[in-house]
DNA sequence: GCCGTTATGTAACCTAAGTTACAAAACGGT
DNA sequence: ACCGTTTTGTAACTTAGGTTACATAACGGC
């Protein structure tokens, strides 16, 4: 075998994480990534690769946590209407409370140029589409519990439109829109979806 | 008076403008601004300005031709359901037919760093206010004249959620998400628009 | 036709970016 | 205790970034 790692693995993919998630691709430096780590480049390359080897790892650990956080109770068999309003409740809420916002990074990636590349749009692309089946499943339960009449086609318009409310309340948040607005957002999704 | 300009104004506002919009404020260089305006640093500089004077121009030019292009007619006293309609699906048309698809450079802008600079949020917030000033109008006229039955508090809720789609359309149009995706979103919000 | 003023072209500047060489240090198996 | 392997630290390298000096050229008023 060989020499150890000294840094605490996790808590190094966090960080990373966490300023990519801040500040995007392009506009985050290696100067950054050290400062935030607490490693040195030459730790960096070699126990993750380059900023772009670097950029996918932080969309794998975003991913996941968003999914367990976030998507979790919507993917669940017990998902419901009470679950939908949930999340999109605590996006706008977060966009008040964070400071900066700092929306999704999923999202903010796939505005910069970095979306172009294969591994990257791969993984913005699943996230996307997970997003959207979490919601099309708690559509789905809440049917079969009776909460909703929704046959399959309404639910496939349903399950985009909600998709759309959830990126924009991830973008606009980011943006620093006033958060009433967004609630009004999630107010007028709610009652449509009720009516 | 002096030397006078040998170029087009209003061409190299037009390929700046266009640049930043494809490419976004950071990850576009002096050197393909040169490029695609025909112009050397030397002049984009005295003409226009730094970096940030050019991006700032750009978002002027942007903002002045989208809101001629797009929210005029939301805007007019003779704006209504037609118009509102119009737009989304144009929007959700845009995203399949341009090669790259751009979205809007205001919506791109605001997630990156330089929103935070205050020439350039001053003019994202603008903007961002003006479309739902657009879609409020144009629920106005159309409740005025029949078309819809709103109130108020409806009509606020109702605004924020077009805009909401709005800003989805772009946003998810840039991300490469497919056509029918997109107008599934607009189907459903013309949907609750009527009910 | 001179002169201040402004535009143009070349080229340099300075900083920062991402990446990599090289030597030293720490580890485990034998 | 040696050895191959991998980590670490320093520091360099190479390129590209945005910005600016300087000299030259074109213009209009007097």
């Amino acid at each position: 075998m060989a020499r150890q790692i000294e840094y605490d693995r996790q808590k190094v993919q966090q960080s990373l994480t966490d300023l990519f998630w801040q500040k995007g691709f392009a506009e985050t430096s290696l100067a950054e990534l050290e400062a935030a780590s607490g490693l040195n480049r030459r730790q960096l390359y070699n126990g993750i690769g380059d900023k772009h080897a670097m950029f996918v790892a932080a969309l794998d650990t975003f991913t996941e946590q968003a999914g367990r956080q976030f998507l979790a109770a919507l993917e669940s068999k017990d998902a419901g209407l009470g679950d939908i309003e949930a999340l999109l409740r605590l996006f706008a809420l977060a966009a008040s409370t964070d400071s900066p916002p700092r929306g999704c990074l999923v999202c903010t990636a796939s505005q910069e140029e970095i979306a172009g590349d294969g591994a990257v749009s791969g993984r913005i692309d699943a996230y996307f589409s997970r997003i959207r089946a979490a919601y099309r499943n708690a559509l789905q339960r809440a049917t079969d519990r009776g909460e909703l009449k929704l046959d399959a086609a309404a639910a496939d318009l349903r399950t985009d439109a909600l998709f759309g409310v959830h990126v924009a309340l991830c973008v606009l948040g980011r943006a620093g829109r006033p958060g009433d607005e967004l609630n009004r957002m999630v107010d007028q999704a709610l009652k449509d979806l009720r009516a």
